[in-house]
DNA sequence: ATGAGTCTTGAGACTTTTTATCAAATGAGG
DNA sequence: CCTCATTTGATAAAAAGTCTCAAGACTCAT
């Protein structure tokens, strides 16, 4: 249950936030912003505040539940914390986003930080550019 | 003279954007802000007004003169562009910014932007860790 | 040089995203 | 259940950036 994750997470177990966690793991899109996940949960009948939802995504990010981007746009989006870190590709038209991992790139992020002398702390690695449908589609 | 820069790239020639143009060119701070730049020319006696600042940037970048990032923060950061695509190495503890260009790792963003169907139009890499300097310190 | 006419500027209003405030509501533990 | 510290939500405020429009600055052709 999701009262565990909470609790787990040092985080009292209170009705927005479990809404919010539920809706990460179960809605469609991957990555929302407040805004979005706002909405969502007022579409489903259940009514927080706006300033409850960034207040609970901080405290979520925080405690490692879910992991913030910034995607290019400037705006803050959401994705659970499943574990494994990776990357993103992103449609510029549809805004469709996938996600991969690439070992090399990884691996060479670290020599890279070595040659400089830096401690590496992340990173974040966004490929723009036009999906497949979107390529077809004559505008 | 950064006269004929601006002409080349289409526009008028005024007083402000040759402020802004002269200021990225000569200052000691290579990635700026707007209202770093803002505030740069206030120092200097030298008053645009901050909408000048905002709305001259964004030509800047339409034109080609400057590239616009956005680092962690969520701010908008500006650069003269030099031609050659570089990404970015961050300390989180005092904001030093080293610029790298890893060939394997442009190659291999083709690879996985392939892979996917997507045709690629830009891509950023940001890795932030704590320079040497920052290191030292004991907090 | 001068003036016409277009483009640009700057002050301030406005939008958007996010954070702070604080009284009222809620949940955990006894 | 009761208590009490925590959390919530409405609303105000901050922060970053954009829009508007009258006034001013450039350019170009005289
Ligand atoms: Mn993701
Ligand atoms: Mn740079
Ligand atoms: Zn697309
Ligand atoms: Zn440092």
């Amino acid at each position: 249950m999701e009262n565990q994750e909470l609790k787990k997470a040092g985080l009292k177990s209170t009705l927005p936030r479990l809404r919010i966690l539920q809706l990460l793991e179960h809605s469609s899109q991957r990555h929302m912003s407040a805004e979005d996940i706002y909405k969502a949960l007022l579409d489903i009948g259940e009514d927080v505040g706006l300033a409850t939802v960034y207040r609970v995504l901080t405290q979520f990010e925080t405690a490692g539940l879910v992991v913030r981007h910034h995607f290019e746009n400037g705006l803050s989006v959401f994705e659970l914390n499943e574990g494994q870190h990776h990357d993103h590709l992103l449609c510029i038209k549809c805004g469709k986003v996938v996600e991969f991992l690439d070992n090399f790139i990884e691996k060479q992020q670290c020599t890279i930080a070595q040659k400089y002398g830096f401690e590496i702390t992340e990173h974040c690695l966004y490929i723009y550019g036009i999906c497949p449908k979107c390529q077809i589609k004559t505008p």
